[in-house]
DNA sequence: CTTCCTGCAAACAATTTGCAGACAG
DNA sequence: CTGTCTGCAAATTGTTTGCAGGAAG
Protein backbone atom coordinates (compact mmCIF):
# COMPACT_ATOMS: atom_id res chain seq x y z
CA UNK A 1 0.00 0.00 0.00
CA UNK A 2 1.32 3.20 -0.71
CA UNK A 3 2.18 5.69 2.02
CA UNK A 4 -0.34 8.65 0.71
CA UNK A 5 2.70 11.03 0.79
CA UNK A 6 3.95 11.57 -2.82
CA UNK A 7 7.79 11.87 -2.28
CA UNK A 8 7.99 9.07 0.15
CA UNK A 9 6.08 7.00 -2.49
CA UNK A 10 8.47 8.42 -5.16
CA UNK A 11 11.72 7.63 -3.01
CA UNK A 12 9.99 3.74 -2.00
CA UNK A 13 9.38 3.08 -5.90
CA UNK A 14 13.17 4.26 -6.58
CA UNK A 15 14.90 1.94 -3.68
CA UNK A 16 13.01 -1.04 -5.34
CA UNK A 17 13.96 0.10 -8.59
CA UNK A 18 17.02 0.21 -8.22
CA UNK A 19 17.79 -2.99 -5.99
CA UNK A 20 18.38 -1.50 -3.00
CA UNK A 21 16.80 -2.49 0.25
CA UNK A 22 13.37 -1.02 1.71
CA UNK A 23 14.09 -1.31 5.39
CA UNK A 24 12.39 0.66 8.42
CA UNK A 25 15.10 2.84 9.24
CA UNK A 26 15.28 4.02 5.83
CA UNK A 27 11.90 4.99 5.29
CA UNK A 28 11.47 6.35 9.29
CA UNK A 29 14.74 8.64 8.12
CA UNK A 30 13.14 9.49 5.00
CA UNK A 31 9.79 10.31 6.53
CA UNK A 32 11.10 12.88 9.05
CA UNK A 33 13.21 14.53 6.10
CA UNK A 34 9.95 14.49 4.03
CA UNK A 35 7.94 15.99 6.71
CA UNK A 36 9.91 18.20 8.19
CA UNK A 37 10.14 21.94 6.38
CA UNK A 38 12.98 23.28 8.88
CA UNK A 39 15.88 20.97 7.45
CA UNK A 40 16.91 19.07 10.36
CA UNK A 41 20.56 17.85 11.38
CA UNK A 42 21.78 14.54 11.69
CA UNK A 43 21.31 14.72 15.43
CA UNK A 44 17.68 15.85 15.14
CA UNK A 45 16.50 12.76 12.48
CA UNK A 46 18.18 10.81 15.19
CA UNK A 47 16.18 11.53 18.20
CA UNK A 48 12.82 11.55 16.05
CA UNK A 49 13.89 7.90 14.59
CA UNK A 50 14.41 6.70 18.47
CA UNK A 51 11.14 7.04 19.50
CA UNK A 52 9.70 4.65 16.65
CA UNK A 53 12.59 2.76 16.42
CA UNK A 54 15.11 2.98 19.81
CA UNK A 55 17.76 0.38 18.90
CA UNK A 56 18.32 2.94 15.94
CA UNK A 57 22.41 4.06 15.89
CA UNK A 58 23.89 7.12 14.72
CA UNK A 59 26.11 5.91 12.68
CA UNK A 60 22.63 4.12 10.84
CA UNK A 61 21.20 7.64 10.07
CA UNK A 62 24.55 9.25 8.88
CA UNK A 63 24.91 6.13 6.24
CA UNK A 64 21.35 6.49 5.25
CA UNK A 65 21.69 10.24 4.81
CA UNK A 66 24.67 9.65 2.94
CA UNK A 67 23.15 6.93 0.68
CA UNK A 68 20.15 9.23 0.38
CA UNK A 69 22.52 11.57 -1.09
CA UNK A 70 24.10 9.21 -3.30
CA UNK A 71 21.29 8.57 -5.11
CA UNK A 72 20.01 11.83 -5.16
CA UNK A 73 17.33 11.84 -3.02
CA UNK A 74 18.23 14.42 0.08
CA UNK A 75 20.76 17.59 -0.49
CA UNK A 76 22.96 18.11 1.85
CA UNK A 77 23.91 21.52 3.71
CA UNK A 78 27.41 21.20 5.20
CA UNK A 79 28.43 23.64 7.84
CA UNK A 80 32.01 23.76 9.10
CA UNK A 81 31.65 23.96 12.95
CA UNK A 82 27.51 23.55 13.50
CA UNK A 83 26.38 20.07 12.07
CA UNK A 84 25.11 19.79 8.59
CA UNK A 85 21.62 20.29 7.78
CA UNK A 86 19.85 17.98 5.55
CA UNK A 87 16.84 18.73 2.79
CA UNK A 88 14.65 15.94 1.45
CA UNK A 89 11.74 17.94 0.06
CA UNK A 90 14.06 19.82 -2.40
CA UNK A 91 16.89 17.63 -2.88
CA UNK A 92 18.82 20.07 -5.79
CA UNK A 93 20.68 22.81 -4.85
CA UNK A 94 18.47 26.02 -4.36
CA UNK A 95 18.32 29.29 -1.91
CA UNK A 96 18.19 29.06 1.95
CA UNK A 97 17.19 31.83 3.87
CA UNK A 98 18.79 30.89 7.36
CA UNK A 99 18.07 32.59 10.70
CA UNK A 100 20.99 33.23 12.97
CA UNK A 101 18.43 33.54 15.73
CA UNK A 102 16.80 30.17 15.87
CA UNK A 103 18.59 28.38 13.16
CA UNK A 104 15.42 28.05 11.22
CA UNK A 105 16.30 26.85 7.22
CA UNK A 106 13.40 27.73 5.02
CA UNK A 107 13.66 27.78 0.98
CA UNK A 108 12.64 31.49 -0.40
CA UNK A 109 11.66 32.20 -3.93
CA UNK A 110 13.74 33.31 -5.90
CA UNK A 111 13.66 33.99 -10.13
CA UNK A 112 16.54 35.21 -11.49
CA UNK A 113 19.57 33.16 -10.10
CA UNK A 114 19.42 30.79 -13.59
CA UNK A 115 20.18 33.39 -15.60
CA UNK A 116 23.00 34.83 -13.13
CA UNK A 117 24.39 31.42 -13.25
CA UNK A 118 24.02 31.20 -16.94
CA UNK A 119 26.02 34.32 -17.68
CA UNK A 120 28.67 33.49 -14.98
CA UNK A 121 29.65 30.44 -16.79
CA UNK A 122 29.64 31.95 -20.22
CA UNK A 123 32.24 34.61 -18.64
CA UNK A 124 34.59 32.51 -16.75
CA UNK A 125 34.80 29.75 -18.91
CA UNK A 126 34.28 27.43 -16.07
CA UNK A 127 31.47 24.24 -16.30
CA UNK A 128 29.34 24.81 -13.92
CA UNK A 129 27.69 22.05 -12.15
CA UNK A 130 26.56 23.04 -9.03
CA UNK A 131 26.00 25.95 -6.53
CA UNK A 132 24.94 26.90 -2.74
CA UNK A 133 23.50 30.38 -2.14
CA UNK A 134 22.53 30.57 1.79
CA UNK A 135 21.67 34.30 2.64
CA UNK A 136 22.26 34.82 6.68
CA UNK A 137 19.55 36.90 8.45
CA UNK A 138 17.11 37.25 11.82
CA UNK A 139 13.78 35.96 10.78
CA UNK A 140 10.41 37.93 11.00
CA UNK A 141 9.51 35.86 14.32
CA UNK A 142 13.06 36.54 16.07
CA UNK A 143 12.80 40.27 15.33
CA UNK A 144 9.61 40.38 17.37
CA UNK A 145 11.20 38.81 20.32
CA UNK A 146 14.35 41.16 20.31
CA UNK A 147 12.94 43.96 20.22
CA UNK A 148 8.64 44.19 20.41
CA UNK A 149 7.29 46.97 18.38
CA UNK A 150 10.17 48.36 16.56
CA UNK A 151 10.59 44.93 14.68
CA UNK A 152 9.56 46.25 11.12
CA UNK A 153 11.57 49.42 11.38
CA UNK A 154 15.16 49.86 10.06
CA UNK B 1 58.60 52.05 7.54
CA UNK B 2 55.52 50.77 6.03
CA UNK B 3 55.71 47.10 3.96
CA UNK B 4 54.99 48.59 1.01
CA UNK B 5 51.48 46.34 0.51
CA UNK B 6 48.39 48.46 0.95
CA UNK B 7 46.37 45.74 2.70
CA UNK B 8 48.88 44.54 4.88
CA UNK B 9 49.96 48.46 6.24
CA UNK B 10 45.62 48.70 6.91
CA UNK B 11 45.87 45.99 8.66
CA UNK B 12 48.67 46.85 10.73
CA UNK B 13 46.95 50.55 11.47
CA UNK B 14 43.95 48.53 12.12
CA UNK B 15 45.83 46.20 15.42
CA UNK B 16 47.62 49.31 16.42
CA UNK B 17 44.65 51.26 16.15
CA UNK B 18 42.65 48.84 19.09
CA UNK B 19 45.72 48.14 20.91
CA UNK B 20 45.93 45.11 19.49
CA UNK B 21 50.15 43.42 19.51
CA UNK B 22 51.85 43.41 15.99
CA UNK B 23 53.67 39.81 16.43
CA UNK B 24 55.73 38.44 13.86
CA UNK B 25 53.35 35.06 13.64
CA UNK B 26 50.29 37.42 13.03
CA UNK B 27 51.96 39.65 10.24
CA UNK B 28 53.10 36.30 8.62
CA UNK B 29 49.52 35.05 8.40
CA UNK B 30 48.20 38.12 7.19
CA UNK B 31 50.83 38.56 4.63
CA UNK B 32 50.16 34.93 2.92
CA UNK B 33 46.57 35.30 2.84
CA UNK B 34 47.36 38.97 1.07
CA UNK B 35 49.70 37.70 -1.19
CA UNK B 36 47.71 34.82 -2.52
CA UNK B 37 44.76 35.13 -4.53
CA UNK B 38 43.52 31.21 -4.32
CA UNK B 39 42.12 31.43 -0.83
CA UNK B 40 44.35 28.91 1.09
CA UNK B 41 43.27 26.70 4.23
CA UNK B 42 44.75 26.47 7.71
CA UNK B 43 47.67 23.72 6.84
CA UNK B 44 48.60 25.25 3.84
CA UNK B 45 49.33 28.88 5.46
CA UNK B 46 50.74 26.89 8.59
CA UNK B 47 53.19 25.22 6.03
CA UNK B 48 54.07 28.61 4.61
CA UNK B 49 54.31 30.07 7.85
CA UNK B 50 56.52 27.72 8.86
CA UNK B 51 59.06 28.24 6.39
CA UNK B 52 60.21 31.74 8.04
CA UNK B 53 58.93 30.94 11.57
CA UNK B 54 59.59 26.90 12.23
CA UNK B 55 58.59 27.15 15.64
CA UNK B 56 54.84 28.15 14.66
CA UNK B 57 51.89 26.16 16.47
CA UNK B 58 49.04 25.67 14.08
CA UNK B 59 46.79 26.53 17.01
CA UNK B 60 48.40 29.90 16.53
CA UNK B 61 47.66 30.01 13.17
CA UNK B 62 44.02 28.93 13.87
CA UNK B 63 43.72 31.59 16.99
CA UNK B 64 45.41 34.45 14.74
CA UNK B 65 42.91 33.76 11.83
CA UNK B 66 39.79 33.74 14.18
CA UNK B 67 41.11 36.90 15.33
CA UNK B 68 41.54 38.55 12.12
CA UNK B 69 37.96 37.18 11.23
CA UNK B 70 36.83 38.81 14.58
CA UNK B 71 37.93 42.11 13.51
CA UNK B 72 36.71 41.72 9.83
CA UNK B 73 39.96 41.00 7.94
CA UNK B 74 39.67 37.66 6.70
CA UNK B 75 36.44 36.25 5.38
CA UNK B 76 36.03 32.34 6.52
CA UNK B 77 34.88 30.02 3.85
CA UNK B 78 33.26 26.97 6.01
CA UNK B 79 33.40 23.58 4.20
CA UNK B 80 32.14 20.78 6.45
CA UNK B 81 34.56 17.55 5.87
CA UNK B 82 37.26 19.39 3.53
CA UNK B 83 38.75 22.14 5.49
CA UNK B 84 37.59 25.84 5.71
CA UNK B 85 39.21 28.12 3.34
CA UNK B 86 40.04 31.76 4.11
CA UNK B 87 39.97 35.34 2.17
CA UNK B 88 42.41 37.96 3.24
CA UNK B 89 41.70 40.15 0.15
CA UNK B 90 38.36 40.77 0.25
CA UNK B 91 37.17 40.27 4.07
CA UNK B 92 33.61 40.58 2.74
CA UNK B 93 31.08 38.33 1.45
CA UNK B 94 31.08 37.83 -2.00
CA UNK B 95 30.66 34.71 -5.09
CA UNK B 96 33.27 32.41 -5.18
CA UNK B 97 33.87 30.28 -8.02
CA UNK B 98 35.35 26.72 -6.50
CA UNK B 99 37.11 24.28 -9.01
CA UNK B 100 36.00 21.06 -7.92
CA UNK B 101 39.07 19.56 -9.41
CA UNK B 102 41.83 21.51 -8.25
CA UNK B 103 40.39 22.93 -5.64
CA UNK B 104 41.09 26.64 -6.97
CA UNK B 105 39.10 29.28 -5.89
CA UNK B 106 38.26 32.30 -7.37
CA UNK B 107 36.38 35.81 -7.18
CA UNK B 108 34.16 36.09 -10.14
CA UNK B 109 32.60 39.57 -10.98
CA UNK B 110 28.99 39.45 -10.61
CA UNK B 111 26.64 42.16 -11.00
CA UNK B 112 22.99 41.90 -9.79
CA UNK B 113 23.23 39.91 -6.58
CA UNK B 114 22.64 43.36 -4.44
CA UNK B 115 19.74 43.79 -5.99
CA UNK B 116 18.57 39.96 -5.14
CA UNK B 117 19.18 40.35 -2.04
CA UNK B 118 17.41 43.24 -1.47
CA UNK B 119 14.57 42.35 -2.88
CA UNK B 120 14.42 38.99 -1.05
CA UNK B 121 14.49 41.24 2.36
CA UNK B 122 11.50 42.75 1.39
CA UNK B 123 9.78 39.55 0.29
CA UNK B 124 10.65 37.44 3.34
CA UNK B 125 10.40 39.96 6.29
CA UNK B 126 13.77 38.77 7.05
CA UNK B 127 16.84 41.14 8.46
CA UNK B 128 19.84 40.13 6.17
CA UNK B 129 23.17 40.43 7.57
CA UNK B 130 25.11 38.32 5.39
CA UNK B 131 24.93 35.39 2.28
CA UNK B 132 27.13 32.64 0.92
CA UNK B 133 27.37 32.46 -2.71
CA UNK B 134 29.79 29.64 -4.40
CA UNK B 135 29.24 28.22 -7.79
CA UNK B 136 31.03 24.70 -7.83
CA UNK B 137 31.98 23.68 -11.53
CA UNK B 138 35.40 22.96 -13.58
CA UNK B 139 37.61 25.57 -14.34
CA UNK B 140 39.01 26.18 -17.74
CA UNK B 141 42.73 25.11 -16.92
CA UNK B 142 41.06 21.35 -15.51
CA UNK B 143 38.33 20.84 -18.49
CA UNK B 144 41.56 20.92 -21.16
CA UNK B 145 43.14 18.82 -18.98
CA UNK B 146 40.36 15.64 -18.99
CA UNK B 147 39.67 15.98 -22.60
CA UNK B 148 41.93 17.77 -24.60
CA UNK B 149 40.68 19.35 -28.14
CA UNK B 150 37.14 19.39 -26.84
CA UNK B 151 37.12 21.81 -23.66
CA UNK B 152 35.04 24.02 -25.43
CA UNK B 153 32.30 21.69 -26.33
CA UNK B 154 29.13 20.89 -24.49
C1' DC C 1 56.99 45.08 34.30
C1' DT C 2 52.49 43.61 32.84
C1' DT C 3 49.45 41.71 29.90
C1' DC C 4 48.59 39.56 25.82
C1' DC C 5 50.28 36.05 22.73
C1' DT C 6 52.46 31.71 21.50
C1' DG C 7 53.36 26.80 21.51
C1' DC C 8 52.51 22.43 23.17
C1' DA C 9 49.54 18.71 24.06
C1' DA C 10 45.32 17.17 25.29
C1' DA C 11 40.39 17.77 24.40
C1' DC C 12 36.47 18.12 21.27
C1' DA C 13 32.61 17.14 18.20
C1' DA C 14 30.74 15.75 14.01
C1' DT C 15 31.27 12.20 11.09
C1' DT C 16 33.20 7.74 9.33
C1' DT C 17 34.67 3.04 9.50
C1' DG C 18 35.33 -2.12 10.61
C1' DC C 19 33.19 -5.86 11.78
C1' DA C 20 29.81 -9.32 13.49
C1' DG C 21 25.25 -10.35 13.68
C1' DA C 22 20.43 -9.31 11.75
C1' DC C 23 16.96 -9.36 8.31
C1' DA C 24 14.92 -8.07 3.51
C1' DG C 25 14.09 -10.27 -0.54
C1' DC D 1 19.40 -18.87 2.07
C1' DT D 2 22.48 -14.83 0.71
C1' DG D 3 24.14 -10.49 0.43
C1' DT D 4 23.03 -6.12 2.13
C1' DC D 5 22.08 -3.33 6.09
C1' DT D 6 22.31 -2.31 10.97
C1' DG D 7 24.35 -1.37 15.45
C1' DC D 8 28.14 -0.99 18.28
C1' DA D 9 32.47 0.91 19.39
C1' DA D 10 36.64 2.63 18.02
C1' DA D 11 38.98 5.68 14.76
C1' DT D 12 39.46 9.94 12.22
C1' DT D 13 40.03 14.81 11.28
C1' DG D 14 39.73 19.64 11.45
C1' DT D 15 39.52 22.70 14.99
C1' DT D 16 39.59 24.43 19.88
C1' DT D 17 41.23 24.88 24.60
C1' DG D 18 44.13 25.12 29.00
C1' DC D 19 48.06 26.37 30.63
C1' DA D 20 52.97 27.75 31.32
C1' DG D 21 56.50 30.30 29.43
C1' DG D 22 57.74 34.27 26.19
C1' DA D 23 57.78 38.73 24.24
C1' DA D 24 55.40 43.28 22.81
C1' DG D 25 54.72 47.66 24.48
Amino acid sequence: MPSGAPRLDKVIRKLRDLGFRITPQRLAIFEVLSRREDHPGAEQIYSEVKQNFPTTSIATIYKTLAFLKSIGEVLELEFSGDCNRYDGRIPHPHPHLICIKCKKIVDPELASLASMTEKLARQSGYRLLSHRLDFYGICPGCLKKESPGEAESR
